[in-house]
RNA sequence: UGAUUUUGUAAGAAUGUGUUCGCUCAUGUGGAAUAUCAUGAGAGGAAAGUCCGGACUCCCCAUGGCAGGAUUCCGCGUGAAAACGCGGGCAUGGAGCCCAUAUGUCCCAUGACGGAACAGUGCAACAGAAAGAUACCGCCUUUGGUAAGGGUGAAAUGGUGAGGUAAGAGCUCACCGGCGAGUUAGUAAUAAUGUCGCGCAGGGCAAACCCAAUUCGGUGCAAGACGAAAUAGGGAGUUGGGUAGCCAGCCCAAUAACUCCGGGUUCGUCGCACCUCGAAAGAGGAAUUUUGCAAAGUUUUGCAAAAUUAGAUAAAUGAACACAUCGUCAUUCGAUGACACAGAAUCCGGCUUACUACAAAAUCAUCUC
């Protein structure tokens, strides 16, 4: 119920090529910024409607143990709370300098907030 | 008690236990899957910087010359090499002792520590007349000579005394200092020298070019191999091409080869996870942990058994809650907050840099007896 599998993933560069079109809806969150993409779906099985995200953690925000932790918590959010997101969605998350100075929970609050209003 | 250095161990978003969810890999459940279940494993001393050296990879397994890079006191040892350890020499700096007819001795620290030569070139703030060739004041027999005196400076051509001179000067002499040769000591770096020679014809910088000796083929896992997918032998140019920066040598080709522009694809597997052998099943070995036995005698050694050996690829090694274990600091003294540097990316050995706590050792400083 609460797996996150691969597919639920952005794991190619072409799948973050199309954020730059102009269907991209995006919201800014104070230290990072959230995008939403629509799919063009061709099954109907569960890997093909759920949900996508993707991270985006450059050098800029932090020395690799901030990146990682950054990655870890914004997965996690996503994960436990998979119903927040729409269906056959992709979701990109672009940390942005100074969440390495927020904690967990502060992230996920602010990831789950900035859901409900894409 | 404090500081520094070295070594070791890891630990503050901690550790342990439990609950709930989750990730990567391996093995198993007849086969397959992004399904399911079970079992097991899953970040560091620097994983970092990418500065050296190697394994391995491909390129003509790589020969000669040029160019270019690297190294640089001596001896011994460890090591595949880089590098490290020990001892010695020299230079510079500091503390102590001795000392002024002196300039030694000892301890500590630092050191890219070959070469400044009738090999060559170059560089140098301020002050100063002048920093590599010069005359500001001064002195003299004044279109010139003079480095003794003054003044400047980190540094002005060795010091003291006498002779000498127009005034001066190693111009000459004595002593001291210096350089070279010889001799002696030492494996050597080097040191000593009442021997011989040289008046000492010019300072610093080689982490400036350079010179000398030794040494080095290039490429780096985005190496490289295989598969799948995609595409129009399209246009232009060159005439041998490949080949290390260039040349030679070498290899290949002879109507094809190469370069550029344009177009397409831009995925997967292996390499790659302890090692070796094997097509595979498997066999042998290594290291670590646990247990048992034995020996020494109190944490080591040996034997036996069992288990284990990180392997991701838009980047696994995680999240929430509860309980237990505590330490330091700050505050509003219920509690809350803070508590190092930092995340494997082909693998090893070094170096360097960042940095917290604890333990041990050495050195130094201070205090007490």
């Amino acid at each position: 119920m609460f797996r996150l599998f691969k597919s639920q993933r952005l794991r190619k560069s072409s799948d973050f090529e199309k954020f730059r079109s102009k269907d991209t809806r995006s919201i800014y969150g104070g230290t990072f910024v959230l995008k939403s993409l629509k799919r063009v779906t061709v099954g109907t099985s569960f890997h093909d409607l759920t949900p996508r995200i993707g991270i985006i953690t450059s050098r800029k925000i932090g020395n690799a143990v901030t990146r990682n932790r950054v990655r870890r918590v914004v997965r996690e959010a996503f994960r436990l709370n998979l119903k927040c997101f729409k269906q056959s969605h992709d979701y990109l998350f672009i940390a942005l300098l100074g969440i390495g100075t927020k904690s967990n929970k502060e992230i996920t609050n602010a990831v789950l907030n900035a859901v409900k209003l894409l």
